[in-house]
DNA sequence: AAGTGGTCTAGACCACGTG
DNA sequence: ACGTGGTCTAGACCACTTT
C-alpha cells in the first residue's frame, strides 16, 4: 500500500483528505484523535501531526486549544476598502458574528502613531481593542486608533458593533482617502493569546490608515486575522 | 538557565533571534547547521527544527531546499492596483529582479475561466506562466490569461518584462475596472515545485480580474507568492 | 479520572546539494 | 564523499479539557 517515492505524511494527508470528503464532514466537525489516526494509518503520532499540519496550512482543518482538530468553515469574504462593517459582512454571508470589546481607553499618541497619522506625539487618541468571532470561532483581533476630534464621547457608545457606522450616523464622519497594507504574518504574543491559538500560527496582518474628506487623520487600525478565516476582495477603478 | 514554564523550543527561538541580532546577520546570510544548533542549545534536532519553524513562520528566516536556513530579505512592497510592473517595482526598492517565462501558449478557455471572464468556453486565450525572483530568490509564480482580441502576436514578444507595459505601449490597451482577491494559502503541487519550496509552505494567493475601459474582459491572473516576500499596499479613494 | 493535544528525547535512514 | 536538511520511529511526560 505504501509507496516509497512519496513521503508517508503526504500519503496520510491524502487519505485523510479523502476520508473527510467521504464522510462529508461539515464545517466545525471534529476529527478522530491523533492516536486513533496514528494506529489507523499504522504510523506514529509525529507523522500524523505532520499530515495534520499540512491540512492546517492548506486551510482545510484547524485546531482548537487541546480539544482537537476540526473542519475549517468557509472563508469570510471581506472588502477593507468599504465600511459595511463586520456585523453586516458576516451576516450577509450566512454566518453568525460576535464581538467583544477587550479594552477602550483614551491614550496619548505614541511616536510610531504620530509618525503615521501626522498627529503630535502625546496627543489624545481613542484606542479600542476588540476580538471578533464568526460562528463562535475567534477570527480577528483589531486595534482601532481614532482621532477624537469630531467624535467626542465615542468611548461611551457601544463599540461591539461597527465603529464606522457610529462615526457616520452619530458624528457624520465619512472616510476619504485610504491606505491599506496587507501581508502574511505569524500570530504571536498578545494577539495569539487573545485568539486562543499557538504563538507562531499563520495569520494575516492588515492595517488601514483613513483620512477624512479634507485629508485630516481620521482612523488607523491594525487587524490580526487567523490565516484561514478570510478572503480579501477589493474593487479598484483605474483612471 | 532553562525555565519550566516556557517551552524549550520557544527559548531556543528567542536565543536564536538574539544571536542573529548580535551577529548582525545580513539578508540571505546562512545559519549554522541544525545539528550544530542542537548541540549548542543542548537539545535535539526535532526541538531545534520547531524553533526554526517558528522563525520561519514569523518571516525572519527561510529555508532553501536542503542547503540550509537563511535570513529573510526585506519584504517587497507591491501595489496590485497599479501597473508599475514587477521589474520597476523591484528595482525601485533596491533589489534585483529576474523573470523566467516557463510557458506561453494559446489555449482554449476552460469552463472556470469562461465563468470568470464572461468569454465563451473554448474561446482562444493566451496563457503565460512565469516565475519571478528577487535577488535570485524565487518569490512568485504567476499565471496570466489574456484576451487575444486587441493584442495579436503577443506571445511573439519578450514576456520576461512587464506584460502591462507591452499591452499599453504596443497595443494601446489600458486597464479599467479591476477585481482583486487576496488570501493566505499554502503552496502545493506545481506552484510549490516551481518555487523550490516544500509542499504545504505558507504562501499568499492573489488574483486579479481586469476589464478594459469599455468593460470587456482584458486579463486575469493568479499569483502564488512566498509568504514572507511581499507586503501588499493599496490606495483607495472613497467617494 | 480519562482523554486530548503539546512538547520532548535519542536515536535512525534517506535524498539531495556542494565540494 | 560528505554534509545538509527531510523524514520517521517508539516511546515519554505534561497541561489542559472533557466527562
Amino acid at each position: 500500500m505504501l509507496r516509497n517515492d512519496i513521503p508517508v505524511y503526504v500519503q496520510v494527508r491524502d487519505q485523510l483528505w479523502q476520508w473527510i470528503q467521504e464522510q462529508q464532514l461539515d464545517s466545525q466537525a471534529r476529527l478522530p484523535a491523533e492516536r486513533e489516526l496514528a494506529s489507523r494509518f499504522n504510523t506514529t503520532r509525529v507523522t500524523v501531526r505532520q499530515a495534520l499540519g499540512q491540512l492546517e496550512a492548506e486551510g482545510i482543518i484547524f485546531r482548537s486549544n487541546r480539544r482537537g482538530w476540526y473542519i475549517t468553515p468557509q472563508r469570510l469574504i471581506y472588502d477593507p476598502s468599504l465600511d459595511i462593517g463586520f456585523y453586516n459582512t458576516v451576516t450577509e454571508q450566512g454566518f453568525t458574528p460576535s464581538t467583544e470589546t477587550l479594552s477602550k481607553r483614551l491614550i496619548e499618541a505614541p511616536s510610531w502613531l504620530a509618525d503615521i497619522s501626522g498627529m503630535a506625539e502625546g496627543a489624545p487618541i481613542y484606542h479600542i481593542l476588540r476580538r471578533r468571532s464568526v460562528d463562535l470561532r475567534c477570527v480577528v483581533v483589531e486595534h482601532n486608533y481614532i482621532n477624537p476630534r469630531g467624535c467626542p464621547g465615542l468611548l461611551d457608545q457601544d463599540t461591539d458593533l461597527s465603529i464606522w457606522l457610529l462615526l457616520r450616523e452619530q458624528y457624520d464622519l465619512v472616510p476619504g482617502k485610504r491606505n491599506i497594507e496587507i501581508f502574511p504574518q505569524a500570530l504571536t504574543g498578545v494577539e495569539a493569546e487573545a485568539l486562543g491559538v499557538n504563538s507562531g500560527s499563520a495569520g494575516l496582518y492588515m492595517q488601514r490608515l483613513t483620512l477624512d474628506k479634507s485629508g485630516a487623520f481620521l482612523e488607523y487600525d491594525r487587524e490580526y486575522w487567523i490565516h484561514d478565516a478570510l478572503k480579501v476582495a477589493v474593487q479598484v477603478n483605474n483612471n
